[in-house]
DNA sequence: AAGTGGTCTAGACCACCAG
DNA sequence: TGGTGGTCTAGACCACTTG
């Protein structure tokens, strides 16, 4: 009896928009969830039961519950069942972009002054950032990045020269490092850490920053297969710069 | 003749594992695009093309295009064909989560002070965050999140009474005021801009902070449907706490 | 053994875009 | 008009979980 009315109620809840069916099913699923028709870890009628309820193909309904399941709302377990998923509360996520493209898109001008690019021997730190040994040669590059004048990163990175034995040869007025290590050593996984910094007094001078302005620093580490291709410090004017990001309701 | 060598080298690319036949299309695909044998805008043989080169049926071919297609990998037009997705090259995610989940699931405690919980007028400056009228009846909470006794989160938090009437009758003490929000007014999309700044001298006091110490702030607006619910200004110690991320090669 | 989800097929109709 | 992707179906076989 129960069953019959969970059923029931998704019928009713089934658009008669003019959209393709497993669009439908999916929306009648997400509004008996955000509802609270359906409370999460109770379980979903199987996809036979959709099916002789809403008089739709079996291949329909998998494609619905398998999208649904995918963007989250749901979780599956085969021999078991269909049940809706916790909600997630309060993830979300934010972007970060290349800045010469984030200038661009601001319709602004980038330009950028390279202070030092050289090999340099690895400390004992930064071979086990980059995972070689203590001692071994290493690249490393300083560069200011500027919006119409202003500064607005300091990119200081280290770079596996296994990985792009050409780095120190690139001209980094016309192309960021990084769109170069993306084109020899295309990325498979990063990682990065956002965080709220003081920078040092020759930070500041490559800023032009007044002494206690704080500042947004990100360090990202990134992987080609799984060898460490780089690690970047970017810091960023607190005054300067925002990180901005969206989210939906699931994600 | 080209035709053929691009089919061929894909029929080559399908590895034998013993995997379901759509995603071993779908990794015959990416390899073809990683390894740069199918440039970004290409066209990629249409799915009848690759149903007889490959000896599989249509739907398993469409869901493999389909799947790609919303991983980032292809774009598809209908009546036109389908194209290998230009690079993204750098964009790249950060997870921002709720604070009490957040220092629970490292096994720490998590504890909060409630400094306000009031009815205000609702300035100008309020009234057009919210989406209200000067003068209009808000809600406003300040609480100090600790993690083990040390303040990590400074709370300001501004709410739409429209959205959420009994925001001012909970304990605040039990569920943080996002997890009450989620609950009443289940969020559609959020925004957030995340930025280094110095604290001023009440805050510093709130979180027991030193001088000239840098703090993050987020600023988070949250929508129900097309209603805005709630603004939030998150303010954390730079010292004390920061954003990981993680991304992978597409998104 | 019965029910569940996971996959695959062959064939079909449609909307869309190009020449 | 012919090719493209978008969708849908009916039926099938399988692997997996549970009683």
């Amino acid at each position: 009896m129960v069953e019959q009315t969970a059923l029931s109620q998704l019928a009713a809840a089934m658009s008669a928009q003019p959209a393709p069916i497993y669009q439908r099913v999916k929306q009648a699923i997400i509004s008996q969830i955000t509802e609270g028709v359906w409370q999460a870890n109770q379980r979903v009628p199987s996809e036979s039961e959709l099916v002789s309820e809403l008089g739709v193909s079996r291949m329909t309904i998998n494609r619905a519950l398998r999208e649904l399941t995918s963007e989250g709302y749901l979780i599956r377990m085969q021999g078991v069942g269909t049940f809706v998923a916790e909600v997630k509360g309060y993830t979300a996520m934010l972007e970060v972009h290349n800045i010469a493209e984030e200038i661009a898109q601001r319709g602004h001008t980038h330009s950028s002054k390279v202070l030092s690019l050289s090999e340099v021997k690895a400390d004992p730190e930064q071979a086990a950032i980059l995972g070689l040994s203590t001692g071994q040669s290493i690249y490393h590059s300083l560069i200011v990045h500027f919006e119409n004048e202003l500064p607005v990163q300091l990119e200081d990175r280290l770079v596996n020269p296994l990985m792009a034995p050409d780095y120190l040869n690139q001209d980094y007025l016309s192309q960021t490092p990084y769109t170069y290590l993306m084109r020899v050593a295309p990325l498979t996984a990063g990682e990065h850490i956002v965080e709220a910094v003081l920078p040092d007094a020759r930070q500041r001078k490559y800023l032009s920053l007044d002494e206690h302005e704080p500042c947004l620093l990100i360090r990202r580490q990134t992987w080609s297969d799984a060898k460490i291709v780089t690690y970047a410090k970017l810091l960023y004017p607190g005054s300067r710069y925002k990180l901005l990001g969206r989210f939906k309701g699931h994600g």
